[in-house]
Parts: C-alpha cells; structure tokens; sequence
DNA sequence: CCGCCCACGAAGGGATTATC
DNA sequence: GATAATCCCTTCGTGGGCGG
C-alpha cells in the first residue's frame, strides 16, 4: 500500500491534520467534541452523514459538528486539511475574533506552504455556520459519553455504563446511538484509538500504548487501530515522524 | 417510551508464527 | 526483541421484535 503523507500540528484549541496522496477510507466515527472544518485540497471524497452522502472535491469545504457520525470513501487518491477546534472555542469566542485566531493558526501551522486563497475566504462563513449549529443540552448520556471521551481505557461493561447513565442497558443503546451516532462501545474503542494516536507520538512502544489505552494486548490493539484509522500503529508513527506541537501564544 | 428476550455477528482473549 | 498478522474459540454487544 502507498503509504500517505501526513501532518499533524496542534495549539490554542485547534489541530491541524494534513493528509497527502491519500487513499484511506474511514469507516463510521466521530470527533468528539470539536468542530471540524475540512478543505479538499486535491482528489475528491465522498462524504457520508446522517443527511446523505455527498461528494467533496478540490477547492471545497465541509463542516461537521462536534460528535456528528460520519464516514469518508476514497475514490480516489485525495489531499485533506482537516481543522479541528475545540467546542468551548468555538462557542465562547466572537465571529471575528475567531476568524482571526484561525486564520493566525493555520497561517503558523502552514509555514513553509502558501494557505491557498479560497481556504481564507471560506473561513468566515465556515466559522459562522460553526457558531449557528445547535448544540445539545446536557443529559446522562452526555455524561457518560464525557467519561468515555476523558478515560476509554477504564474498562466498562454496557452495564457500567448502563449505571453510569442512570437507564437499563437496552434503553443506553439505543439513546446513545440517537444522540451520538454510534454504540457506546464502538464511541468507547474510537476513543481508544484517538488516545492511543496521542500516546503513538511520544516514544512509548506499541505495546505499551496498547495497555495504556485499555486494549488487552497489542495483537487486539493493532486490530482496531487499523479498522479506525487505516495504518497499522507503527505505519502511522512513521508518517507523523515529524510531529510537532506549537507553543501557546 | 421503556424493558425484556433472543439470535447473530463482532469483539475479546489467547496462542502462535512471520518479519524486520 | 518488537511488531505485525493470523487463527480459533469464547464472550458479549447489538438490533429486531414484542409487550406493558
């Protein structure tokens, strides 16, 4: 397999996720609670959501709310910025403020490439179409899936977790899907493997993000790593070889 | 709307081998 | 030695159906 170029840039309540000559589709997941602007760079991908499925190609953007369900179909090979920023950020912060703060960010995240014009002049309405999307009100199940989100690795039964959002288990899995797209215990091992994207780079071992992101053992770990994120842990280690994270200003 | 039951498929668990 | 891949059996999560 070819493997992708990727870039991988954070600071400020935002991540900047670059991906060149990609053919990696994505199978159902969400970004927990960050907003995510995607800009097609080049290639196109097929976008599916709870709305439908749509095609995005070279020159346009999407936007996805925080826990939006959603997969990505490569047709082809494709090159992907993805904007992630933080819910309270989004929210707490004026439009133009904002703006500026991302606009100051990518152009910091990007130093050696030129921000092509039309990202900047998208900015404004995907940031403002951002601030309009409703966000939900506070349940059980919204404090069960915040516990998900800060330790996946806990082990937890849909029992626990049952008890955790005060409902029967029968009742758990059918809200959380409503509310959040997915099982709880697909939600419980996409943050797994998020944590364990965090953990793969720093210069813990494969083996040893494993056990600290709850999997049993690094034959199980590579498994799902894999199914979420299309690159075995070390492919993927290897392609963030440069990561880099930017000082708070 | 919620709880319960049940069948089925996916994930978990364990062992082993291949490859670098 | 570390990591990746595969196999096989067991466990459990999930979806559909049904009833209160």
């Amino acid at each position: 397999m070819k493997m992708p170029e990727l870039g991988y840039l954070c600071g400020n309540g935002m991540e900047l996720v670059t991906c060149r000559q990609s053919t990696i589709s994505y199978p159902l997941h969400n970004h927990v609670s960050v907003f995510t602007l995607g800009f097609i760079m080049d290639g196109f991908i097929e976008l599916v959501t709870d709305k439908g499925t749509r095609t995005y190609q070279k020159g346009e953007a999407f936007v996805l709310g925080p826990y939006t369900p959603h997969s990505i179909n490569a047709r082809s090979c494709y090159e992907l910025l993805s904007l992630c920023i933080d819910k309270e950020l989004v929210t707490q912060t004026d439009l133009e403020l904002l703006e500026l703060m991302v606009s100051k960010f990518l152009h910091q995240a990007i130093k050696h490439t030129i921000i092509e014009n039309w990202i900047l002049k998208t900015l404004h309405s995907l940031l403002l179409f951002c601030q309009m999307l409703p966000i939900q009100q506070e349940t059980n199940i919204d404090s069960l899936r915040e516990q998900l989100e800060l330790y996946p690795e806990i082990p937890c039964c849909i029992e626990d977790m049952a008890a955790l959002a005060l409902t029967s288990k029968y009742n758990l899995i059918r809200s959380f899907k409503k509310e959040v797209g997915l099982t709880p215990h697909q939600f419980q091992i996409q943050n797994r493997v998020r944590k364990a994207q965090k953990l793969l780079n720093t210069s813990a071992s494969v083996a040893e993000v494993a056990l600290a992101t709850g999997f049993f053992d690094q034959s199980h770990f590579i498994r799902c790593f894999e199914k979420i994120v299309g690159l075995t842990p070390t492919e993927y280690k290897r392609a963030y070889g440069t990561v880099s994270s930017m000082p708070a200003s």
